[in-house]
RNA sequence: GGACCCUUAGCCAAGUGGUAAGGCACGGGACUGCAACUCCCUCACCGCCGGUUCAAAUCCGGCAGGGUCCUCCA
């Protein structure tokens, strides 16, 4: 398994800390506001990253956050005249939904922001024992200048970020690259803390979170690439100020997802949700088309390309299964067949080097095509079930959900009365049969 | 202004030194009771100009166009 490390610049082997164990943290999603496309990407990318890891036998600790104290959902509280917990629960309920819609694993550990804070107040005061962080008129600042290698992972300069950065209106900090931890505030929810009431920063939620959550340096930490800086390189400036290590060994970030070649984006109104999208699965497959870290446009007609390769992919897994279905020989198969391995190896090939979805797509239309051409011809039953096998190995990989349902006694008969309409040349009969069977998704 | 990235057929998209994967669309065939599905065939001087090399889409330089980050952002 290799691996871009965004840290490094450069694909490298993977090698875990933990034997056959991946730990993993992916930074999730701030709860005022659906999530759209762009905030998708990242998700289901991870979601096949751990399938893919887990398929090849590890044992996968997934844990993504919520933040769920902000000013931005304090705004949409306002706005909407509800309680912040009541719009951020709102949410996080939303976006269960649409992880579900996606077919994005749930069953991962989810720490919430609120339910830390204890944690993170105490990660802030360390800090400010050590002597990183300050604290000035109930805020805390922490002092960037004082790790070294500040700016390695977004690769940049120190001296350049000071030269470059904006008139700083806060005078409290003792430099404008100073980020905060703690910000005192009594606006919208807020907490008492050893510093002030008030909240924490961004940059210290996650860090702190993942402390907590695994207690030592983790193997990969993903996100988008924009949050490479300053968020990511504010979390690793942390963990080197209070255990000398960098928080993970790999940093990974997907690439932007742009709408008909424009940044996507609230102002412009060009948001596309993805509770509105009625094609989840083809978004899915959509989303996987692209290596991750290439930036990613999406427009109506280029996704109806995508619509119909996954309906593509259905048809013939739906035509194979129903092959088998019809006579009650699905079964567990060793896969022995030349081809159908090849296929395999192609397809964990293309993921093994640095998950490249785009070619192990590929591979599993190459497997499709296969599938075809063998559905037209009489194989046995054993070859079908190894195409099958191989199929729902690779589909199960990407999260691509195929609808599949054994048939009932009622669906064979009347298939089997099609086909003897056909044989008795009964058209009008057949043709009605035909309609009634796809209209049960049998066809 | 500073940092970085991208440019492969009509469209989407792999490929990072050995002579252009795959998909969609188009065109030509085949299959079929009619459809749909499917199958076969066809379809690229890799943005432009130089350089390095026996060999470059791949490395170096310049130019043109596009984008990202530097501020909340996945």
């Amino acid at each position: 398994m290799r691996i871009y490390n965004s840290y490094k610049d450069q694909v490298e082997e993977f090698i875990p800390i933990h034997e056959n164990q991946v730990n993993m943290y992916v930074c999730g999603p701030t709860v005022y506001n659906y999530i759209h496309i762009g905030n998708a990407r990242p998700v289901i990318f991870f979601d096949t990253v751990r399938r893919f890891f887990e398929a090849k036998g590890y044992h996968v600790k997934f844990v993504s956050n919520f933040t769920d104290v902000d000013d931005k959902i304090i705004q949409k509280a306002k706005d909407d005249h509800l309680d912040e917990m009541v719009v951020a629960n709102h949410y996080i309920d939303a976006f269960l939904k649409d992880l579900e819609g996606l077919n994005c694993k749930t069953d991962y550990i989810k720490p919430r922001v609120t339910h830390y804070m204890g944690h993170i107040e105490n990660f802030i005061k360390e800090l400010v024992d050590k002597g990183y962080a300050y604290t000035i008129h109930g805020d805390v600042y922490f002092r960037v200048e004082k790790i070294k290698d500040y700016g390695i992972l977004s690769n940049r300069q120190i001296e350049d970020l000071k030269s470059g950065a904006r008139i700083d209106i806060n005078p409290d900090k003792e430099s404008p690259l100073d980020f905060t931890l703690w910000k005192k505030t009594t606006e919208g929810l807020n907490f008492e803390s050893p510093f002030s009431k008030g909240r924490p920063g961004w940059h210290t939620e996650c860090v702190a979170m993942i402390d907590d959550v695994f207690g030592e340096k983790i193997d990969i930490h993903g996100g988008g690439a924009d949050l490479k800086f300053p968020h990511h390189e504010n979390e690793i400036a942390q963990s080197k100020a209070l255990h000398n290590h960098g928080l993970a060994n790999y940093w990974m970030h997907n690439g932007r997802v742009s709408i008909k070649d424009t940044k996507m984006s609230k102002s412009l109104g060009n948001v596309i949700l993805v509770k509105d999208v009625e094609d989840k699965m083809p978004l899915r497959y959509f989303l996987l088309s692209t290596h991750y870290r290439s930036p990613l446009n999406y427009d109506d007609e280029g996704f109806q390309m995508y619509v119909k390769e996954f309906e593509k992919l259905e048809s013939s897994l739906k035509q194979l299964f129903r092959k088998l279905d019809l006579q009650d020989q699905i079964k567990q198969v060793d896969i022995e067949n030349h081809e159908i391995k090849q296929i395999l190896k192609d397809f964990d090939d293309a993921l093994e080097e640095d998950f490249n979805t785009a070619n192990a797509i590929t591979a599993l239309q190459s497997l499709l095509k296969v599938i075809n051409v063998s559905i037209r011809k009489k194989e046995s039953n054993d070859y079908y079930n190894q195409l099958n096998q191989a199929a729902h190995y690779m589909i199960g990989i990407l999260g691509l959900k195929v609808k599949l349902e054994p048939m009932s006694q009622n669906d064979r008969e009347m298939y089997h009365q099609w086909e003897l309409a056909r044989k008795n040349k009964d058209f009008k009969l057949a043709d009605q049969l035909r309609n009634e069977l796809t209209e049960r998704g049998i066809l």
